[in-house]
DNA sequence: TAAAATCGTTTCATAATACGAAACACTGTT
DNA sequence: AACAGTGTTTCGTATTATGAAACGATTTTA
């Protein structure tokens, strides 16, 4: 809580400080609890929490314990940054789904993460299953991986010197070389694959979305279990992917 | 901004008082202008948007005007209140849109305005189109009365003590002896109709959603132009919305 | 059954912070 | 050249947030 800041609002800061926990864990808390994950003393995290309440930014649930309320629902659609990528993304998405029968995500690069602003889950029983508006370490997935691949050479240094490349899997790239040759290559395939990287027996086949000139903007990825992700199929599911990118382009082409 | 509050967090609820400026307005803002929309002072409302930007709460547009950034949309969708209402109602709003072919949208009561969890749009190109996450006034429309029309007696009556009947149509009920009236109706045929109450040319259909205690916690709502609205196809549109309702109501029976 | 350990909540003197008028820098218009 | 808009910074003052301690109510432990 050190003012390095030039001079803002401290209590907002608490205030938000304190919701994100709720980013990293997605459960009820009680003020004591909250109090301990963001260091601040009993009776300020009550009184926040007294203030959230009365604005419905946070409601208690059964137990008595702070769960995040409906305010932020509504203020949540209401953002308008990549909304018409949100927008225009959903019949590609669903379209694709369809064909492929595996969960379909849309997403962009946030803070050097994958953000994901869309999703279609796949109808079959094993699936994954991520939730919209989460988002994800981008070295080791390939969505993520294909969004680096097509950013500028100064947004990759600076990813590799602030990101730290820790190991999910035995085929997770740990190395600032193994990345950079990677993202090459995708650059060269135009489409980028996570083998195992992030989790056993996970794969994931992803394409980027670019705007009239050729900036990235998005991309698109199919991700399902390593049983069904024959190498022969790998080739029909991108073209399959790559006709809903280019339904998407058509509709953002003014995009930046 | 008078303290009849016990003892609550002051400049966190003028932060989020700032931002409920764009449930109204969804526009980009300039700092003058929000000064002027929350009557607070110029360099107030420049110390919170910047405290709000640094936060990734509000950002810049092109235009160097505030928006409401992506970390709102990141907490908004991590709201779990209804959200297994929003899930499950899903597939089955998109089967009813499939076959009636108009906008479909499922909604609660929350704070006596209709809230609008889950839409399928129309496939036409005339089509009625609602934010999910926006609210409506409850008295005018299908979805509202419906909604009303199984609450408690005392919901009711609190309903109707706090709530300005006004005129947006000719067809608008705007007495509380004819509101009561309609609603008694309602809980008999157990779905509700819009007439033309809320805007001219506009109609719609809703339904109510019950847990397994009979208590409404959900309605389902058509709506489109009053020249596709014949009154022989509505009882056809009706048995139709029943069957999604039934299929929602199956995956809820423990909601409260 | 008593004691201890939780929990959320309230109090109040003190320390910290938000406030806002005024001045400033910048841009585009008259 | 004067004016009317922006957003931004400064700084003394008035307001507000802070947190240790005490409180009441449950639940757990001895």
């Amino acid at each position: 809580m050190k003012d390095v800041n030039k001079d803002l609002n401290l209590s907002v800061i608490k205030a938000f400080k304190l919701l994100d926990v709720y980013l990293n864990d997605k459960q009820a808390w009680g003020v004591r609890e909250l109090a301990k994950k963001t260091g601040y003393n009993k009776t300020t995290t009550y009184r926040l929490l007294s203030t959230l309440e009365a604005l419905d930014i946070v409601q208690k649930n059964d137990n008595d314990k702070y769960i995040l309320g409906l305010k932020l629902f509504e203020l949540g659609n209401l953002v308008s940054v990549h909304k018409s990528l949100r927008y225009y993304s959903r019949i590609p998405l669903e379209n694709i789904a369809k064909e492929i029968k595996e969960t379909v995500h849309f997403g962009v690069l946030n803070n050097s993460r994958v953000l994901y602003l869309n999703k279609v889950e796949s109808p079959l029983g094993l699936k994954v299953s991520t939730q919209i508006g989460s988002s994800q370490d981008a070295y080791c997935t390939a969505l993520g991986k294909v969004l680096l691949a097509f950013s500028s050479t100064d947004q990759i240094s600076d990813y590799l010197k602030h990101v730290k490349l820790k190991t999910c899997t035995l085929n997770t790239i740990v190395s600032s070389d193994g990345l950079l040759t990677e993202l090459k290559q995708i650059r060269e395939k135009e489409y980028a694959l996570d083998m195992e990287e992030l989790e056993l027996g996970l794969i994931c086949i992803a394409i980027p979305v670019f705007n009239k000139d050729k900036k990235i903007v998005a991309g698109i990825s199919v991700s399902g279990p390593s049983s069904r992700f024959k190498p022969e199929n790998i080739q029909s599911y991108l073209s399959i992917i790559k006709k809903g990118a280019f339904e998407i382009e058509a509709h953002i082409r003014d995009y930046n």
